[in-house]
Formats: C-alpha cells, sequence, structure tokens
DNA sequence: GTCTAATATAAGCCATAGCTTATATCTGGA
DNA sequence: TCCAGATATAAGCTATGGCTTATATTAGAC
C-alpha cells in the first residue's frame, strides 16, 4: 500500500495530526475524531488499523487499552517524491540549503 | 478537491514526474504513459483534466496541440502538512535549518 | 471545403474504499 | 466467575473513481 493512499483519507490525516501532540489511548482517538467527523467507533478502529499496517502508526497495549503513536517513517516517501518538485516553489535554494532541506538523504533511484 | 486526492492516482503521479522533466504536448503524455500502464488515450486526458483542474498542470495551446506543464504550486499544501511529521524523521536539524527546510515560509493557520 | 490528426468529452460499467450494524475478543474489577 | 468497558473484526451496503467505447471538437493540410 503506498503512502498516498494512507494519506488520502482526511480521517486518517486527523488522526496522524492528533498523534504528532503525542501519544493517545484508542478510546481517545475515537472521542476526538467523533466530535469532527461523527462516524462509528468501529469506523475509527478501522482507520486505525490501516494506520498501523501501513506502518504510520504504532500500538503499546496496556490492558484492554491501546496506545497509539505516530511513526512517521513512511512520510519520508512522500517526501522524497515531493523533493523532485521542491525547486518549483522553493526556486532560490542555494545547492547547500537544498542538501539541508533534503535532509542530506541518499539519493536513491528515481 | 484536496491536494492528496490528486496525488493518490499513480498514473497521474507518473504524468507529473514527467512533467517535472519539462513540458510535453498531451499525445506525448499518452504514449510514454500508455507504455507503462496500458490505459487509453481517454483514461489519460481525463487524468490531465484532474490535473489541470486541480491547478497541478497548465495547458498552452498550440494549434491542435495542447502543451502541459506543471504547476508545483498545489504540493506546497503537502509539504506544508507533512511539516509538523519532519521532525520525528529529521530530529537532529538545528532551528535555523528547520526555518530552511521549511523554505522560510510564512507559519499559517494549522 | 473535406479529411485526418490531435485531443477532449459523454455515458455507462465495475471494483473497491469507507461506512454501518452486529458481534467477537480481551481485560480488570466486584 | 460473571460482568462491563475497551477495542477489534465480520459482513454487507453504497457511493464513487477510474476505466472503456463511442463520439464530439478543433485545427491544419491538401
Amino acid at each position: 500500500m503506498h503512502a498516498f493512499d494512507v494519506l488520502v483519507d482526511p480521517v486518517r490525516r486527523r488522526i496522524l495530526e492528533l498523534l504528532a501532540d503525542g501519544e493517545h489511548r484508542s478510546g481517545r482517538i475515537v472521542e476526538l475524531i467523533q466530535t469532527e467527523f461523527s462516524i462509528s467507533q468501529s469506523a475509527v478502529s478501522q482507520h486505525l488499523r490501516v494506520l498501523r499496517e501501513s506502518g504510520f502508526a504504532t500500538v503499546q497495549v496496556d490492558g484492554a487499552r491501546r496506545i497509539y503513536s505516530v511513526d512517521a517513517a513512511p512520510m519520508r516517501e512522500v517526501s522524497d517524491w515531493l523533493d523532485r518538485f521542491r525547486s518549483f516553489w522553493e526556486p532560490k535554494l542555494s545547492a547547500l540549503d537544498t542538501e539541508i532541506a533534503r535532509g542530506k538523504k541518499d539519493r536513491r533511484e528515481d
């Protein structure tokens, strides 16, 4: 599953935003999402599953609770893809700045 | 239409990659995409329409030809969204480097 | 003016993503 | 041990995105 397939859903993006501010247990995520999207507990749980299985979130089991944390590693795939377009909106970066902006990552195959 | 809705499709991403290397006329894009995806001229044209209408591509009319160019402006929306997660995979950037990485853009509402 | 090339659009089909309701699986407490 | 809370899963429905074929539109060549 491609990173974009995960991030295309607004509920999943919102969950990731919540997790970016710190870990949350499932029930808390359900509460917060429901105030914004009016979907069921089941629907949120299914989104959490997608995030888990795609590597965007990790879970710690705490008894009956599940504590979710973000794992941003797969977002790098998106960021790397965007890199090839970065010069279009940041045309004035020096070569050095560009290296910094690219996080000094290894260049990979296109 | 959200930027992610446009970028989620692999054919559209590939078209944007082609356009990142320089403008192309519609027919050329159709040829190149067809070697990789085996879809019809119509299908490619429909993808080009999505790219046009969402602002990711611009067109110059040249007689019966349409010359497509990339417009990366809407990608900034994606890049900005990713920014909040950047610290997770680039934890060692200094505050200054972070500013550079963010392109010194104005901070906008989250 | 007619033909053909280049591109776009219309209409309809189908697979699937995201939802719902119902139910299963754990866990800790009384 | 039984129950309630917390979470996940199963099954089924529906809307929609991306495709196809067929056709429209436009421009230049002759």
